[in-house]
DNA sequence: AAGGGCTCCAACCGCCAGCGA
DNA sequence: GTCGCTGGCGGTTGGAGCCCT
C-alpha cells in the first residue's frame, strides 16, 4: 500500500524525536544558504533525515535570533492575557506583539498556566470591547480567523465565556511591518480605559 | 530510596490556504 | 479550472524532570 499523500510518506520517511546539537548546527548552516523560508530545499540540502515542517518549527521555535526562552515577565502575562481575551487562540498574532517570543512557547505557557488561573481565579481583564463593523476586513487581514470561527469553540477558551469579543485588529496592528514597538501597547491600554469609561 | 502522579515543553499531527504548473 | 506541493497554523501528544508520599 503506497503512501496516500505527502504527509503520510513523510511520516514514513523522515525520522522524529529530538533534534540532537548536531542536527540544530547542519540546520543553521543550511538556512544561512538557502534562507529560513524554503523549507523543502533547506531539509534536503541539510542532508538531515528531517520534513520541512520538521526543521521550520525548529527553526522558529529554536534556534532563530532574538529569540527569548523562559522568564516570561508579569508585562508579557498581562499582554498575553489581554490579547488572549482579544484575540481568542490566534497564537501566532499574540507572539507577533511579544518580541522575541513564539507561538509555541506562548500556547505552552497559556495551557499549562495561564488557563488555570482563569478558570480558576475567574481573571477579569479591564478591557470591554464592542463589536465593530469592520469584522470582514479583519478576516481579509488574518486568514487564520476563518479557521478559528470553525473549531468548536469557536476559538474561545472556557474562560471567556459571555460575549464574544469582535473588533478590528487593524486598529491596534500593524500588519505590514515587522516591527515590534510598544506604541500599539499604549494605544491598546488607551483603547480599553476609554472603553471602561463608557460603562 | 523508590515509585507514582503531575507539570512543562519540544515536537508531531492534521488541516487549510496560497501558489505555480 | 484543477491538481499537487509547500508553508503556516492551532491542537495534541509524549517524555523528561520534578514533587510528594
Amino acid at each position: 500500500m503506497a503512501p496516500k499523500s505527502m504527509e503520510e510518506k513523510a511520516k514514513n520517511e523522515f525520522s522524529k524525536g529530538a533534534w540532537t546539537s548536531e542536527e540544530d548546527k547542519k540546520l543553521a548552516e543550511s538556512i544561512q544558504i538557502h534562507g529560513p523560508k524554503r523549507w523543502k530545499t533547506v531539509a534536503v540540502k541539510s542532508g538531515l533525515n528531517r520534513c520541512g515542517k520538521s526543521c521550520r518549527l525548529r527553526w522558529l521555535n529554536y534556534l532563530r535570533p532574538n529569540i527569548k526562552r523562559g522568564n516570561i515577565s508579569d508585562d508579557e502575562e498581562d499582554l498575553i492575557l489581554r490579547l488572549h481575551k482579544l484575540l481568542g487562540n490566534r497564537w501566532s498574532l499574540i507572539a507577533g506583539r511579544l518580541p522575541g517570543r513564539t507561538d509555541n512557547e506562548i500556547k505552552n505557557y497559556w495551557n499549562s498556566q495561564l488557563s488555570k488561573r482563569v478558570n480558576t481565579d475567574k481573571i477579569v481583564t479591564t478591557v470591554t470591547i464592542q463589536p465593530t463593523k469592520h469584522k470582514e476586513n479583519d478576516d481579509e487581514l488574518n486568514p487564520t480567523n476563518q479557521r478559528q470561527r470553525e473549531s468548536p469553540n469557536g476559538g474561545q477558551e472556557e474562560g471567556n465565556s459571555g460575549t464574544i469579543p469582535i473588533f478590528d485588529t487593524n486598529e491596534f496592528f500593524d500588519f505590514s511591518t515587522e516591527t515590534f514597538g510598544l506604541e500599539w501597547v499604549n494605544n491598546f491600554i488607551k483603547f480599553g480605559v476609554e472603553q471602561n469609561d463608557l460603562h
